[in-house]
DNA sequence: CGCGTTCTTGACTGCTTTCAAAGATGGTGG
DNA sequence: CCACCATCTTTGAAAGCAGTCAAGAACGCG
């Protein structure tokens, strides 16, 4: 079966719901990740599907939102990686959190929102608008969970900067990413997409690039892994894992029952 | 007036509403800051005023909630300290984010949601339940900007941790203290209480006590600060607020119009 | 007053940064 | 197809901020 590589213009729900509702989650990592996070009625899959007709696109090195500005509309990650990012006056720079496909862009609660940091493409990024969820709704559950794992992977980013060494932080830091990618189904058995520059690993890990440039040599003269050509590839995740006694983070009951034993 | 100590028992919607609102929202600091981050009607003061009557205590050094546990309500924390705590197995110990009066503890939208961190009793701390907040109400607003709050300052934690010295550490996170604790009324003229050890603050910072001791002389020495007695005196703190381009966060319209024109 | 916790101090080590410059890489246009 | 340029990666030497270890002083509580 030959999966749609864009979403053709107009479609509505259909014929074959739950044969598109498959090929929606293979084909999309955002949808991917957001109709893992919870069960999904066929009419909610097809509103996400309607929503990426209507693409932003913004080039590596934009803004995307920047801090103290307005937050008009939630949007959904849809391709590319972007990040938070708090800039200093004197140059030093720190990113604060990264988003990938998948992720949700600007989603708050309160009245009249104002972005608390900058957005920044670190790459082309395409995003859509993030369909309305009424209370109660599957979209509305996949919604919180996003937010939960959002601020759980705050929480590790802060211990990882307070406590770790650059070393730790590096291994620390790539676990997170494969897990997180893995969701959108962008891993393939532990070779993942790696856009960053050494410096822009850097300003997420709170080191120079120098430093990370001699800890990843570090990594690879023990074999631990490869980057190449915007790839990286986890040689032996479990010796990672087992190193900083590294653990997924879940975040409801449901998740952590699907950990125990995965659906795939 | 005399200030009621202890919310007296039964009390419901009453004669002197208006009377009432303005007496708690200085008798508790909890109640204070709530009421400061939306406006609530008087049955909404009210319902909080109530809700205080069922108080859970727990002593310093107690675990209020562990990683991985069900959490089964939200709460508000009335008095005392804590904190969200990342324990490491090698006895290494991050402290992701503090916890004053009149902030929400286990504030989860998601199902069945699961603790992403211990939260850690820093002083003897009491909390009560969080009354339900219909969609659309003034609480609800208020639930929802003191969760963007808590958002904002875990960015700040981040930049903090990932690209201040020890110096600017340290003086970055005593003006975030002074404003948070002034939201609740627990500021007089740049005094805040201060019931964290140096050990505790060396966790909070990603830093050694023997550090954090150090550079505290330091700015003792510098006539920036006084710290006894488990209260800091900040001695100039616009020079504070000036050394490292510090500003206030805001997540809404409102709030950031209150700034330029305090309410007081 | 006595004991445990917290704070303070010194000497030494080391991880990470800084500064500078030389290679590698990849995309672009001639 | 190759030269060229900007960006990114790699390397070296030296300095500095923060950590470690250890022990004594001060503080606060019962």
């Amino acid at each position: 079966m030959t999966l749609p590589m864009e979403p053709p213009v107009g479609t509505r729900v259909g014929l074959a719901m739950r044969d598109l509702a498959a090929a929606f989650a293979t084909s999309s990592s955002a949808l991917r990740r957001l109709t893992s996070l919870a069960p999904l009625s066929d009419q909610e899959i097809a509103a996400l599907y309607d929503a990426e007709r209507v693409r932003h696109r913004f080039a590596a090195h934009r803004e995307i939102m920047s801090e103290g500005t307005p937050v008009r509309e939630a949007s959904i990650l849809l391709s590319g990686w972007a990040c938070r990012v708090r800039q200093f006056s004197d140059g030093r720079r720190q990113i604060l959190s990264l988003l990938l496909p998948g992720d949700l862009i600007g989603m708050c609660r309160q009245r009249d929102p104002l972005a608390v940091t900058m957005v920044y493409a670190l790459t082309d990024v395409s995003l859509c608008p993030a369909p309305d969820a009424p209370p109660r709704s599957g979209l509305a559950e996949a919604y919180a969970v996003s937010g939960a794992l959002e601020e759980a992977y705050l929480f590790r980013q802060i211990a990882r900067l307070g406590r770790l060494s650059a070393y730790e932080r590096i291994i620390d830091w790539l676990l997170e990413i494969r897990d997180r990618l893995a969701e959108a189904g962008l891993v393939d058995s532990d070779r993942l997409p790696m856009p960053l520059t050494q410096e822009a690993l850097a300003d997420t890990l709170g080191l120079t690039s120098v430093h990370v440039n001699r800890t990843l040599q570090t990594l690879r003269r023990e074999k631990l892994i490869e980057w190449r050509g915007g790839v990286v590839q986890l040689l032996d995740p479990a010796r990672l894992v087992t190193s900083l006694d590294y653990q997924p983070v879940s975040v409801t009951k449901a998740d952590r029952a699907s950990e125990r034993s995965p659906a795939y």
